[in-house]
DNA sequence: CGCCGGTTTGAGTCCATTCAAGAGGAGTGG
DNA sequence: CCACTCCTCTTGAATGGACTCAAACCGGCG
């Protein structure tokens, strides 16, 4: 196991406060273990008290809940460079599920070295808060989403996201990319039914704003769809690397 | 002014980590201006870059967006005891607004006075980490709701949620209360309209789950709107005082 | 008294859902 | 190589929950 698995953390934290060489080595030097797990398995269980939280390394994941009558709500969709449960193990008891969509390989880092860490460092306790902040901006942006745009904004909206996400963390282009999504988690990511999800995408296709094939999305004019989309970036709080806040 | 004005902020950190006489010291010396805000007024806008956080010492805000076609969504309501804005004034551009409900007094605390603290006080910057990450865990229970339970279930569960909260915060029972919200926010924060919030609240009185007047809510029998209302808890991270996590 | 914001109510409409069935692809096993 | 299964995607038709529009009601207040 390289001595560099958990760079992709140090260069997220290093966006939002100024490491300097100890405290990226005492990043680096965290305990972990790197695991390769199977798509659609559940990392964390609602309720599970879990003691390790988890870098993706690769692949991607899906925070969600079942509420009452069954039926499943996505709050988040975490990539490559996420630390995904930090939510769940700080604080105790998981309220959340957090299952694979595909295989992925994620380092398990226990939650007590991670506290351990906040406090002997408080650079990187802070570039953490700082993480956890830009979560908090990305679901209100997901509420708003949800609960005031019409389903094909609304659909077109989660395409830009996840365009500039996956462009950022390099995983493709924001105007040509692999989607790693079923329409049915589409459906559950945007409140709807997968029903209405396969008969907005094909509205959004034949308005000539985005281009489909199996699981890949295009965007011929991004300019265009982000205006359909009522989409705006600033929520997603990407930063350029080496411009630390601080 | 009194140099308790701080303690709620120390009451509420304490939750989460035991802190010292030092550094409850170094809280309740954050420097800091209090001001009464009419209602309806706006705390932060978006797109502003506010260089203070508020800790919210009477009143009630909310945070929002408006969307493209000018619809209001709200992702989150603020009382005593509650620190808004943190989002925003760390991550330095607005990414939506807040608003005063009612007449309110707020504490203004420098954004870079809280930073330093974090630095300079690592476990008050933890308990501060993880007072977001409770927030955190309310958007995502907002995602559900909003998401996947039909207008009254909706209702009930909002409904739910304050009656705990503003029990916690020493504001009245969670079987009667005063909700300081007209119809037409809690629309906004239910993702519903005005005019099927009333018809909604009408049959939750239809059917014996709670009574009216004006403004102010009542529960006959709580367990039962629980569980009409599909809530648990569990997501408020709600914490007995004095039994901090570490 | 008249205004105003908020609440209530009715009638008609529509966006999204439900139900149902068929088509396309990937994987498995005989 | 084909039959079979399973999952996802696609499409149609009918339904319904929530919305829109509109008007009346109500209490507080200048």
């Amino acid at each position: 196991m390289p001595v560099s698995t958990l760079s992709p953390l140090v260069r997220k934290l290093q966006l939002w406060s100024a490491l300097d060489g100890a405290e990226q080595e005492a990043v680096l030097a965290l305990p972990h273990k790197v695991e390769r797990v199977d798509g659609s398995k559940y990392l964390v269980r609602e309720d599970d008290k879990p003691t390790h939280s988890c870098l993706m390394l690769s692949g991607f994941a899906i925070c969600h809940k079942i509420v009452g009558d069954g039926s499943r709500s996505i709050s988040a969709v975490q990539m490559k460079g996420d630390v995904v449960d930090l939510q769940n193990s700080l604080l105790g008891v998981a309220d959340h599920n957090v299952q694979t969509l595909t295989q992925t390989e994620v380092a398990f880092i226990p939650r007590q070295a991670i506290m351990d860490l906040a406090v002997r460092c408080p650079k990187v306790g802070l570039a953490m808060w700082y993480d956890t902040l830009v979560d908090g901006s990305m679901f209100r942006e997901w509420i708003a989403n949800i609960s005031r745009r019409d389903a094909i904004t609304r659909l077109g909206h989660i395409i830009c996201e996840f365009g500039l996400r996956l462009e950022y963390a390099g995983l493709g282009s924001r105007t040509s990319y692999e989607l790693p999504m079923t329409q049915e988690q589409l459906a559950d990511a945007t409140g709807l039914t997968a029903v209405h999800v396969n008969r907005s995408l094909k509205e959004l296709e034949a308005r000539g704003l985005i281009t489909r094939t199996v699981r890949s999305v295009g965007v011929a004019d991004w300019d265009r769809l982000e205006k359909a989309a009522d989409f705006s970036a600033r929520y997603l709080h990407l930063r350029e690397p080496n411009n630390p806040l601080q």
